[in-house]
DNA sequence: CCCACTGTTTTAGG
DNA sequence: GCCTAAAACAGTGG
């Protein structure tokens, strides 16, 4: 499910659900999910209070003191907030249950979500977070920070997908980005030369997104349940044959590093 | 039934 | 270092 948006909406979600409580008790369903041994995993946990949820690229923080649980949904993860005694659903692979009663159901119908602990001082100087590219929407994403990756072969959207230039894009966003800015997506790193315009398309787009709670194509939900808006808002994504709103032209998709990619024929030349 | 496809990431092999 | 294909897994649609 998530890029950015998606995982912001549900950070946003989880601090107002979360913040506070104490886990009493940490269910695993899926060992292969968690890093490590199942029973140190759950020993760290218990009796920690979440002290906040935050966000970097498409990992959730859950600040706990000393220690951090990072967390990836990788395509379809999700969370829920329910009463204790709820009904353990069959995509349900992780259950952290609170102090107060009420539990947070971890779903994930393709188990690829992963669940790893870490020491806070070194959050950030250690995989999975180490070597993530800056955040979009900080003043750490300028032009100069894009343009070391302006060269070589590689496609304009596989750089936008590499995590280590710019930490929260996937394949739904990087679509809209490049129609934004006006370039195909196969264009080569090395030919994008306007690297002011695809700094603000990135944040453009996301900002839209995050302000419209992600998007949802097909199964993505936050965290109370509800669908986010900005699939309406979509230019080229999942467009395929209808007309580009901009000049009518058919939306064309075809495939770019092994990715379902779509993109206007006529707005966006190489 | 079989194949392709799906919002991710990592790894193996050329 | 690059690229591709495949792997982890389950469901859906043609």
């Amino acid at each position: 499910m998530p890029e950015l948006p998606e995982v912001e909406t549900v950070k946003t979600s989880l601090n107002t659900l979360v913040s506070g409580k104490t886990i009493r008790e940490v269910r695993v369903y899926y060992s292969p999910m968690v890093e490590g041994s199942i029973w140190d995993f759950q020993n760290a946990l218990k009796g920690k209070t979440v002290q906040s949820v935050s966000r970097r690229g498409k990992y959730l923080l859950w600040h706990l003191g000393d220690t951090t649980l990072v967390s990836h949904l990788r395509m379809e993860g999700k969370y829920y907030l329910k009463d204790v005694d709820a009904q353990k659903d069959k995509h349900e692979h992780v259950v952290f249950v609170f102090d107060d009663g009420e539990s947070l159901h971890y779903h994930d119908v393709r188990k690829f979500g992963t669940f790893v602990l870490r020491e806070t001082e070194t959050l950030f100087a250690t995989p999975p977070l180490d070597k993530l590219g800056p955040e979009p929407l900080s003043e750490a994403f300028t032009p100069d920070a894009l343009r070391p990756y302006l060269k070589g072969e590689r496609s304009i959207k596989t750089v936008l997908l590499d995590q280590r230039t710019v930490a929260g894009i996937g394949n739904i966003y990087a679509d809209e980005i490049l129609y934004c800015a006006g370039v195909h997506p196969k264009t080569k790193a090395k030919s994008v030369r306007d690297a002011d315009t695809l700094v603000r398309c990135v944040c453009d787009i996301l900002i839209k997104a995050v302000r419209d709670g992600g998007a949802s194509i097909r199964s993505y939900k936050n965290t109370l349940g509800e669908s986010g808006r900005f699939q309406l808002n979509l230019n080229v994504h999942t467009r395929e044959g209808e007309p580009c709103r901009a000049c009518s032209h058919t939306i064309v998709k075809t495939k770019v590093g092994n990715r379902g990619t779509y993109y206007c024929p006529h707005c966006q030349k190489r």
